[in-house]
DNA sequence: AGTATTCCGACGGGACTAGTCGGGTAAGGA
DNA sequence: TCCTTACCCGACTAGTCCCGTCGGAATACT
């Protein structure tokens, strides 16, 4: 029932971005300083941003990152996603990730679990930096 | 986002003893062999279920676990709190366990990952072990 | 007495988390 | 051309947590 601190710096990093639309390329060290997260840190998960073409990044002198697409465009959901693996409570109730468990034989637990999970998802996935900016 | 097994293993258990509230008393081995968790296991679990009195014990001969109530009044919330701890996606929006983190200034965030807790936790605790039996 | 069963604390291996570090690569400016 | 800025990449580490296992003590029934 956790998130880890890696998409939770990931999504304030993206805010940030967010709120910077017209500067154009934001350096790590300025959304680092910013949210005060670990600057090196946060540089490994716009790394994992950048491949997920969530942001686009400018090297050298004037470089940094920006969206790869509007802030509305991009859901929590798929931030967690990405970062965290699996939205769901339990292994065996994922539409992405699926393996079973003994859990799975009692149907009734498992309904409810899915229940959860189509809950946070739907809430995750409407939810978008535009939102949250 | 994700449970432990042992809230997992924990709520197998007490479907199970809901399954037989009138044969009172029975012994971990058959709740394991039964549910396909181990055995010394699950022994601790009880134990922390026992210490929670979620249920009563008896030991020796013919001894074993019961419910200490009845499946109606044990919410699914109860059970997992108890193993796995706060029910929030993240630290800073538990009600039960506070603490500071630096997500907490991105406010419009925190409301999303509230509004998220609050669902979840009233799902879980609204459902008990008699709707899962 | 003997046997079944809970009770308790300790321990261990493996995975994961949260970072750090050193250096490589590209872009811009002077 | 050369220097500086900044992204890029992989390796590494220290700590924590998870999933169990184990040995044995205490207790209750037969």
């Amino acid at each position: 029932m956790k998130l880890t601190t890696r998409s939770e710096y990931a999504l304030l990093a993206l805010i940030h971005l967010a709120r910077h639309e017209g500067d154009e390329y934001v350096p790590v060290a300025a959304i680092a300083e910013a949210q005060g997260v670990p600057h090196r840190f946060l540089e490994q998960l716009l790394l994992v941003l950048k491949r997920a073409r969530l942001v686009k990044s400018q090297k050298g002198q004037r470089g940094g990152y920006r969206l790869a697409r509007p802030p509305a465009k991009i859901s929590l959901a798929e931030v967690i996603r990405l970062l965290d693996g699996a939205l769901a409570p339990t292994e065996s109730v994922s539409t992405y990730f699926y393996e079973p468990t003994p859990v799975e034989r009692e149907r009734r637990l498992l309904r409810v679990f899915q229940e959860i999970r189509d809950l946070v998802a739907a809430k995750l996935e409407k939810t978008t930096l535009a939102d949250v900016r």
